[in-house]
DNA sequence: ATGTAACCATTCGTGTACGAATGGAGACAA
DNA sequence: TTGTCTCCATTCGTACACGAATGGTTACAT
């Protein structure tokens, strides 16, 4: 019959990676953090830079509050602010009114870094959604936003 | 004025983390990666799975090659097949027409892993999008596959 | 046949991610 | 005050993820 080579077991598996959501958020996902790493300068991560955003907008936090307003679990935002606070961009101090919290705040250093990462971090979004339209760009916000 | 209490630098950073697309993108890779350990019997990981459905796919694909075709370095992909050789869901082989290349064929544990696990396979895709029409969820899939 | 470029697998170091377990601290009811 | 419940930070183990470096293999042009 001449049909077309089909890959083995093609035909019995009613299921293929490319029509699965998860594989492309993860490809996604990666897409834009290699564009992240190309952009962003002082070797700042996308989780380091989400948490140095979210300490500057809070101003004084605790370690495990700042890991839920960056979406990390308490496991994760502790190394995260560890590597922060070895590079000089956040101080940890324990908190006078509850003797369980650790508060994290910018230090002046973090603070420069922030301001001066800010084109850089602007750039990675605008590079990551050129390929869509304005209107796709804003559907995909709102659709993924649904879904996270 | 009495206006309302502002978050500290609120007004001085033109830049909030709710706007970033990479920001959405992470947690709802994380959510889907939740639905998926929720559901998936044998332990088995996204990434594993993934490289598991391809291999059946591919046959007897080289390491690196089953990388690309899951979206996985080098080095990621090593990681995967060595721990699903431990478990037995995957042959490792030497390529005898190519000195380079290690073929990774899938065992009948694999297959049979595999086989079951596609109904729960498909109920985290489900599950993942459930927030969304059917409408959306084809946007979704068609807006991502553009920034990937 | 030799050089060289491309490819392959492996290893190292660093950085997310998270479940689970631990121990300290605060809140609150009986 | 004594539970007990909740929250907090920390640690351990496991699993991606990738840049960079290494050494072996193949292909190919000279």
């Amino acid at each position: 019959m001449n049909g077309p080579a089909v890959p083995p077991a093609a035909q019995t598996i009613p299921y293929r990676l490319e029509d699965q959501i998860g594989f492309y958020l993860r490809r996604a996902g990666q897409r834009h953090a290699a564009i992240f790493l190309k952009h962003m300068a002082a070797d700042l991560t996308p989780t380091q830079w989400a948490a140095l955003v979210k300490v500057a907008e809070l101003g004084s936090v605790s370690q495990n509050q700042l890991g839920r307003d960056t979406a990390m679990d308490a496991a994760t935002i502790k190394g995260v602010v560890d590597r922060l606070i070895k590079r000089g961009f956040v101080a940890a101090r324990s908190d006078p009114g509850d003797g369980r919290r650790t508060l994290i705040a910018l230090t002046p250093e973090g603070a420069e870094v922030l301001a001066s990462g800010i084109p850089a971090a602007t750039a990675i979004t605008a590079e990551t959604v050129q390929p869509l339209t304005p209107g796709e760009r804003h559907m995909l916000l709102e659709l993924l936003s649904k879904i996270a």
